[in-house]
DNA sequence: TTTGCGGCTTGACGGAGGTCAAATATTAGT
DNA sequence: ACTAATATTTGACCTCCGTCAAGCCGCAAA
């Protein structure tokens, strides 16, 4: 493990208080790789051996059902569960349970990532309060992303769905009074997977929500009005 | 609060290990209080003031669309996510963050809870180790079960979501052979809600297990094969 | 420019599941 | 047991969304 990623590692809130002694621990037992898109970095129902931090890049956790890699077969779904990207940690529910994943993980963009022996990172739990706590206060912040993607997945409307994670993109950017520009940042395909619509769904969402003033031209996203969005997401009857 | 509370409050893998001088400063400042049915802890928005403990009974969290308490409207839609029962902590997240809650939290059996001042809390983890540690495995343990509602949500049917539910109620109880026979612990509304779909929906897929064996009678259910009931739910094109 | 390819959109169609209303089963009260 | 109130099921209907199949656009190689 060089230099600057361990300087990028240990900068992370999650390390960042622990002795010098632990994280040269750390880096010798881990090591870093840079894999490409599509890689698979475990699969449903495997152990956890690492903890993987990203450094860079992007990597989507996604359930399936039916074969996977498997038989070979095609009848296969999936959808994606979270994404993550440089700063992140996966999965550490599975890590420090030390219970098999309950889903798999892939690249979706090139991606520098840390592998940390799973052993190592329990013995982190154990010796160093600090890091405990560090743990506690990102496994709630993960606990809410999912718990907030339950919600609407069991009550909102698939353009609602849309509209909400505009908002959040919305939310990043410091408000012009009324109108607001955002970047897509996904294609949409993953994008599609991620709010548990079809593309083809998602193509229509699109389209749905020019009626609240909501325009795309590719990845670019012109929104007339963040409160009228916000409105929307509450109505009940979709329309 | 009295011995018996503090006995079963303090038995819990979260405070085992405290010492007792913090035990009894948290039991001076918290209080025990026993809800009915229908009674509301806190609504989504509010910021968290205590770490609820359930002794018995049962809380829903779940989260609502529309306008709730507010001008007496009856367009409102609510959705289950998580139910707590004895043992649980509700809502850890939000108590650690000093964060809004996301969602509501409402009495599903009467219910005897104890409420920690949230300051008390955030002082254990600063200052007790193994609160912290104790933490983030529960965090981690509830991450991990709305990881796989979520996953369920995204890529089954309601009949599969149903299944999955009964075959996580099976595996409670110890396998005889092949028939396993479980007893539903909620009412048709709340299941309904909890698995993401209205409650005739529920009905239609209680009718729909019958042709892989699985037979409601009231709130027991008779299971001719979870194996059968498994392979169910890894099927792509639903039936 | 042309060709080809991949990503995205659009249209047509069907099915899962929501909603409303009525029927039936359960429970509680008297 | 009888009635009232509530919970669950069933039926009819309709809509959202998934699927399949074209069509379209942009981009890269030739």
């Amino acid at each position: 493990m060089n230099q600057a990623d361990q300087a990028a590692l240990f900068a992370l809130p999650l390390f960042a208080h622990l002795p010098v002694a632990a994280l040269e621990r750390l880096a010798d037992g881990g090591f870093v790789h840079s894999e490409p898109p599509e890689a698979v970095l475990f699969l449903e129902g495997e152990s956890a051996r690492f903890l993987h931090v990203i450094l860079s890049g992007r990597v989507s956790l996604f359930g399936s059902i039916g074969d996977i890699a498997a038989s070979g077969g095609l009848p296969h779904r999936e959808a994606i569960v979270e994404i993550f990207s440089a700063g992140d940690v996966i999965i550490a529910p599975a890590v420090l349970l030390d219970l098999p994943y309950l889903m798999s993980a892939r690249v979706i963009e090139t991606a520098r990532i840390a592998f940390l022996p799973a052993d190592a990172i329990r013995d982190l739990m154990r010796e160093h309060a600090d890091f405990a706590r560090q743990a506690a206060m990102m496994l709630a912040r993960h606990w809410r992303l999912l718990a907030r993607q339950l919600k609407d997945q069991k009550l909102r409307s698939a353009p609602q769905r849309l509209a909400r994670y505009l908002i959040t993109l919305a939310n990043g950017t410091q408000g012009e009074g009324q109108g607001v520009d955002v970047e897509l940042t996904l294609d949409r395909r993953t994008l599609a997977s991620w709010l548990g619509m079809s593309p083809e769904n998602l193509s229509r969402s699109i389209a749905q929500l020019a009626e609240v003033g909501v325009h795309f031209r590719g990845r670019k996203v012109s929104i007339a009005s963040v409160a009228r969005l916000h409105a929307y997401c509450q109505e009940d009857d979709l329309r």
